[in-house]
This record gives C-alpha cells, structure tokens and sequence, in this order.
DNA sequence: ATTAATTTCTATAAAGCTATAGAATTTGTC
DNA sequence: GACAAATTCTATAGCTTTATAGAAATTAAT
C-alpha cells in the first residue's frame, strides 16, 4: 500500500566499512550534508507528531514519511522522547525573543499587543508542524527536557502577564482585567489557531491576526453610541 | 509503591457459577447497582484519559485507580476506544442543548454571548476530565463513534458561528468580524480553560468566564476618551 | 580504484499493551 | 444456606513498539 516499500530483502555481496556510531545532537564535526540529513529526519518527526500526536506516532510512522527503515532513525536520535524534546525545542524557538523586542520597543501598548498577537501566529508560516507539537505535546517531554521546556514557556507566559498589567496600571487597559487570566486568554485563542488555521492560504495569517487583535482589544461589540435598538 | 495492590495470588477452593458475559454499553435490564458501578469505572478512565492523554493511557493506568485488575475492566466496555467514545459523549453531552436554548431566548446579543461563555466553562464544575478529553482527544475517537462526535461538534460551532453572525448582522457586533474567525477565537479561548482552570476553587469559574466575557465583548482597552497619555 | 567514513539495512531482544477464556469469588434472593 | 447471577481474578495469546547489534551498502577522499 505504502510507496517505495520495495527493496531487496535478500542479504547482497559487498564490503564493510568501520561503523561509526555517534547518535545524540550531532556534536562537534558535523558537516552541512549531515547537518541537513539531520534536519529533514527531525521534520519528518515534526509531521508526524503534528499529524498523529506524539504518544500515537511510532518511528515506524516516521520512517515510511521518509522512506527509511524504523530502526535507520537511531542513527540520527537516540530515543523517540529525544525527537520530541528537539521538535518542542525549535516549536518554541524565537517566541520569547520576539516578544521581548515587542515590548522592550516604544509602542503603544495597545500595538504592543497587536504585535504579539501578530507574532504570536506568524511562526506557522515555516514551521506550524514544530509549533503545533510544542503547543499540544509539550506536556509529554520527559527527563531534563521537561524542566528547559516548561522554563521557556513560564517565561513566554510571564512576559505577556507583565504587558497586560503594565497597561493595565497605566490605564491603558481596563481596570477590570486579572492580567494572568487575560494573558491565558489570549494565549488560549491564539494557540487554538495551529489546529485550524491554514497558513498556505496566502494572507490568511495576517488577517485571522488582525481579527484577534480587534476582538481582544476592542471585542466584538459594535462601537454602538445610543444608536438603533430592535 | 501503589495501595491495595496486595491480592492473594494463590488460587483459592470454591465453587464457580456461570459466566454470563455481557459486555457493551450495559443493554436493558441493568440494574442501577450495575449501573452505578460502571459509571465509576468509565470515570476512572476519563480521569486517567484527562490525566495522560488517551494515547498514553494504558488499561493498566486505569485499572489502578479503580483498584481492579486490567482484564476486569472489559466486563464492562469492550475495547479502550469504546471507553474514549464514551467519555467523549458525556463531554460533551448538554453543550448544544444549553446553547440552543441560550440563541433561543430573547435576550439581546451580547448577553447571549456572556451566557454561552458562562455555559462553555461551567460543566468545568461537574465534568471536568470528561470536558477535557472531550475538547483534546476526541480527535483519537474511531469508528462510528468518530462521524457521531464530529457531527456534534459542528453543530455546536455552528451555533456559534450564527450567533455571531446574526448579531453581526444586525449591526449589534463589529462589522469587521468574520463570524467563523470569531468563533474559533472564542472557543479557543474557553476550550483552553479546561487545561489550567481549577474548578475547585470557589467562584474560580464564574470569575473567569465574566473575565472571557468582558474581553470577548469589550476588548482589554480601557475605554478611554482623550484622557490621560504620559 | 582503494580505503575510510558515513549511512542504511536486516534481524531481533525485550518490554508493554489489548483483549479473550475460563476459573474463582462475591452478591443477591428465596 | 443453597442457588443463580454478577463481578473479579488468573493466565495468556497475539500483537506492537522501542531500541540495539552488527552486516551491508553508499559516499567521499586520495
């Protein structure tokens, strides 16, 4: 059923070379064709991840995307949870130091949002199978990865609670707001957006962003004075 | 490490009676003892579901909880995809409903968007795992089950979707809302409580959904005129 | 072309998981 | 307390999955 499953099963004449296991991130000498091996197996991963979740993805799923035999995968990582850490890892890539800029910048606080709201989406341009795993299957890293992770993401989360509430005690956002529960809100709707938006689709980033921004900011109320009432 | 895990191993003198297996979703004559006792058992599964995610759940995990052996849980469902379709139904059973009559009613637009957002978040209270499983992993639920649990779904955005669009439409919500954009953006934003609300905590709901409430209908801006600017 | 390094393959061990079969035990009823 | 029904248990088949070992094939460099 699967494509180019085809290959001789029988054992072929030939001479061997040293094995050279190395396994792990790939340490120092790694040259630009490893390098670039490296990446698609680990994007190969991210698909599948993204596609099945990580707990219903095996490697054999992510050997057939690329062709390859199950146990070939190891010589790139060396468990399935370490894919899972990489793939998390470059998920998150970037969100903090984005975010940083935006509010360290002069803007309004108000653009300050619409920025991170923007920016907050854009990712899913290039790399919406990474993010989308790190949003979902984050809670599945193990081991020394869990802590890095979930450091990263408190920091993210913790940025955006301290935009809302500086706003919000310079009067520039309503006195009514709880910044946490604001900040997971937005977060919320935003991280909802990988599941169905289709960053192909040229534009539509930016516009599903626009609309968030104007539903978080002004909400979805018509700016109605004392005007018509049925 | 775990509790009551101690059973005689041994097997014991005694007399057998007549397996009478029955399985499935417990037919018609059930008495409210079985009745009652298979709903603990399916709870014990959307809890451990809620916990782990169904994919990472093992029939072990909640045979633990229940402190029951594995193969006792299949006197009462027949396989672990039965026991998710399950606890994806009650999760999401009263949603549409509750809504309905919410769109029926003659309240105006944005209350009936408070009173949604108020009803999303509070089967929180009574259901939480059940919810929860519902909104991350009915995704995992096959078979006839899964076009049961998709159709379900769809009409509950649906319901959305006109509620906005209706209000929309009469010129009540901004006119530069896309009604489909704006529900994903709100149910988003609910659905994300189910991970971090603790429905314990008294008043916790209700606080958070007139939070959602208040953003989602007015926006974070404070609604200044030509105030203060520093 | 030979040689060394890299990459992939085959084969398989070891473990875990779902689900079934049938025995044993418990519960409810008269 | 004897009988029948309901519930749980033990044991295990059968399958899937991760991960390892070492052979084979491919690629790169001289």
């Amino acid at each position: 059923m699967t494509k180019n499953q085809e290959r001789s099963a029988a054992p072929r004449e030939g001479k061997g070379g040293q094995p050279a296991r190395r396994k792990d991130g790939m340490p120092e000498g790694a040259s630009a064709r490893q390098f670039k091996r490296r990446a698609e197996i680990i994007d190969a991963a991210a698909q599948t991840f993204a596609d099945l979740g990580y707990n219903a993805s095996s490697t054999q799923n992510i050997a057939e995307v690329l062709n390859l035999r199950q146990a070939s995968l190891y010589y790139y990582f060396s468990t399935k949870q370490d894919a899972l850490r990489e793939v998390c890892l470059i998920g998150v890539q970037g969100f903090v130091e984005t975010l940083e800029e935006i509010c360290a910048s002069d803007r309004d606080w108000a653009d300050k949002v619409r920025a991170g709201i923007r920016h907050h989406l854009l990712p899913l341009r290039e790399k919406r199978a990474y993010v989308k795993v790190f949003q979902r299957d984050r809670h599945h890293v193990t081991g020394p990865g869990r802590k890095q992770v979930g450091a990263v993401t408190r920091h993210y989360e913790g940025l955006w609670q301290k935009l809302i509430e500086d706003g919000r005690i310079n009067r520039r956002f309503d006195s009514r707001l709880d910044a946490r529960t604001a900040t997971l809100a937005i977060l919320g709707m935003c991280n909802a957006a990988s599941a169905w938006l289709d960053p192909e689709k040229p534009g539509e980033i930016e516009r599903v962003a626009e609309q968030f921004a104007v539903i978080v900011l002004c909400g979805i109320l018509a700016d109605s004075g004392p005007e018509k009432r049925d």
